[in-house]
DNA sequence: ATAGGGTTAG
């Protein structure tokens, strides 16, 4: 039915509907068994004619609804309105005879909830308790406790829930869904997560998929995983299956909150239950089983996805050559490699680099010297990373030359250093005595807003110092604690030591000593 | 189908 409404003066037809606004009437077109014409001509017959009381039932509730909201559409524009809202709900239903209905209610109680007048609820609800008689519909506790969850009032929302038989109305799952979904968002508010299932199985509510899953959500959210594999286990007690989907936020959870055993072992029961990981979930273990120095585990872990099905990418084989070269197993590392090769995987710059550290570690520095040319050679870019894993290598073993050379090879690549860059370059410097190239290093750091860490910063102190150049040291200090850097030691020594000649020097040493004490 | 997941330093 398509409905449209067209304003009568009210004068004319005032009689027909008793509603002190003007009056929208509603005039029927297209096909309908009534008509336009018959609508206002039999207008004085619909109390006589039965099977049309339900149409006419229907249209005062309209009615109602409409004052109900144009009523509310004015209180809120009044910061202080007279009414409460509870009294126009009834108003405007008495007012077209008829009863007050759960949709008024649910009006009443989202309109409250969106203007925060939370204050005002207690009343309408005690009134839908007691005086009211339909069933009242689930969906409205849903949302409002929802809206009770968004306004932080947790105890609000844990009340209603288990005062809703009290409505005349059976919660199941979606009602306690929603509280769940409230509790769930404050890591605070978990704890009360048990006792509300507890209570919810003494009412007999019957837990469902969804219930289960955004539990184990949540809890893997917060990093409780043994809860979280608790709740998984518990699903079949309830006749309810776990997905891959839960299994899959398990596993992901566990390598991040939780150590390789335990990942293993969940990844047998992942495999048990007949589920899959895909390419990343596998990623993550490879990863866990790396950081952890289980090189050896990690390689296998990689042969189990190939016997699973699913094929390891260039991101599993990279952590895998990472983790044999980090424990120093280089020859399983150069093995991983070739055999990546050989799978027509195609190394990134992320595998370049860890290789060529890896020929780092070896001492091969020409190796990996060549490394970086024949990367460049099969159209791989090398990133500021695998610069920095190379300055790092030179730096180390004191060829700052060849250091320097690669950040200049970098600059005309068209890469600009970062933290790192910097970080290791001027140490490197500083460690081979060089303070001066080390200083200017430091100058253009500083400049592009990059902050060195405490024991550069002492470091450049000190061989300023040693150098006899106690005002760039001092300007140096004056830089540290602008930057909120707590200087070491050893650099208020270094400082006072040199400036005991320079009486200006020691003063303003002493002001920076005591703005440091009071930051 | 996509991206992201994997690297240095400490």
């Amino acid at each position: 039915m398509l409905y449209l409404q067209i304003e009568i003066p009210k004068s004319k037809y005032s009689n027909c509907f008793r509603n002190e606004f003007a009056i929208p009437v509603l005039m029927i077109v297209g096909q309908n068994e009534f008509g336009c014409s018959n609508f206002l001509r039999r207008k004085r017959k619909w109390p006589q004619i039965p099977y049309k009381g339900r149409w006419q039932q229907t249209f005062n509730e309209q009615q109602a609804m409409e004052t109900l909201k144009k009523t509310a559409i004015l209180d809120e524009s009044d910061s202080n309105p007279k009414t409460h809202i509870l009294s126009t709900l009834i108003n405007s239903f008495r007012l077209y005879g008829c009863d007050t209905n759960p949709s008024a209610y649910s009006f009443v109680i989202s309109n409250l909830a969106q203007r925060s007048l939370f204050s005002q609820l207690p009343t309408v609800l005690d009134h839908l308790e007691n005086i009211e008689k339909f069933e009242t519909p689930e969906r409205m506790f849903t949302d409002l406790i929802r809206s009770y969850g968004e306004a932080g009032m947790f105890q609000d929302a844990i009340d209603i829930f288990f005062r809703i038989p009290k409505f005349r109305c059976i919660p199941s799952a979606s009602s306690l869904n929603s509280l769940l979904l409230v509790l769930c968002k404050k890591r605070e508010s978990l704890v009360l997560v048990y006792d509300v299932l507890m209570r919810s199985l003494e009412m007999k509510i019957r837990l469902e998929d969804s219930t289960f899953h955004l539990l184990v959500k949540a809890l893997c959210r917060y990093g409780k995983m043994s809860s979280a594999i608790e709740i998984l286990n518990l699903m079949e007690d309830h006749g309810c299956i776990p997905d891959s989907k839960m299994y899959s936020m398990i596993l992901s959870s566990l390598c991040k909150h939780a150590g390789s055993v335990e990942v293993l072992h969940f990844l047998e029961e992942m495999l048990n239950a007949g589920f899959t990981p895909n390419g990343s979930e596998y990623v993550g273990v490879v990863t866990i089983l790396v950081k952890e120095g289980r090189a050896k585990d990690a390689f296998d872990v990689l042969n189990r996805m190939k016997r699973e099905g699913v094929k390891p990418d260039i991101v599993s084989y990279t952590s895998v050559l990472n983790g044999f070269f980090s424990v120093g197993d280089f020859q399983k590392g150069e093995q991983v490699f070739d055999e990546m090769l050989v799978m027509g995987l195609v190394p990134d710059p992320f595998t370049y680099s860890v290789y060529i550290n890896g020929l780092c570690k070896q001492n091969n520095f020409e190796g990996a010297l060549k490394m970086l040319v024949s990367m460049e050679e099969v159209g791989c870019r090398p990133d500021v990373v695998t610069y920095n894993v190379l300055i790092t290598a030179f730096c180390k073993v004191g060829d700052v030359g060849k250091a320097r050379e690669l950040v200049g090879k970098m600059h005309l690549q068209g890469l600009q250093g970062n933290l790192h860059t910097y970080r290791i370059l001027i140490d490197g410097l500083l460690s081979a005595g060089d303070v001066v190239a080390a200083f200017g290093v430091l100058v253009e750091m500083l400049n592009r807003g990059f902050v060195p860490r405490s024991s550069t910063f002492s470091s450049m102190v000190c061989g300023l110092c040693v150098c006899c150049l106690p005002h760039d040291a001092l300007q140096v200090l004056e830089e540290m604690v602008k930057r909120s850097v707590a200087p070491e030691a050893r650099a208020w020594e270094a400082l006072l030591l040199s400036s005991s000649f320079s009486p200006s020097c020691t003063e303003t040493l002493l002001d920076l000593e005591g703005l440091t004490a009071a930051n």
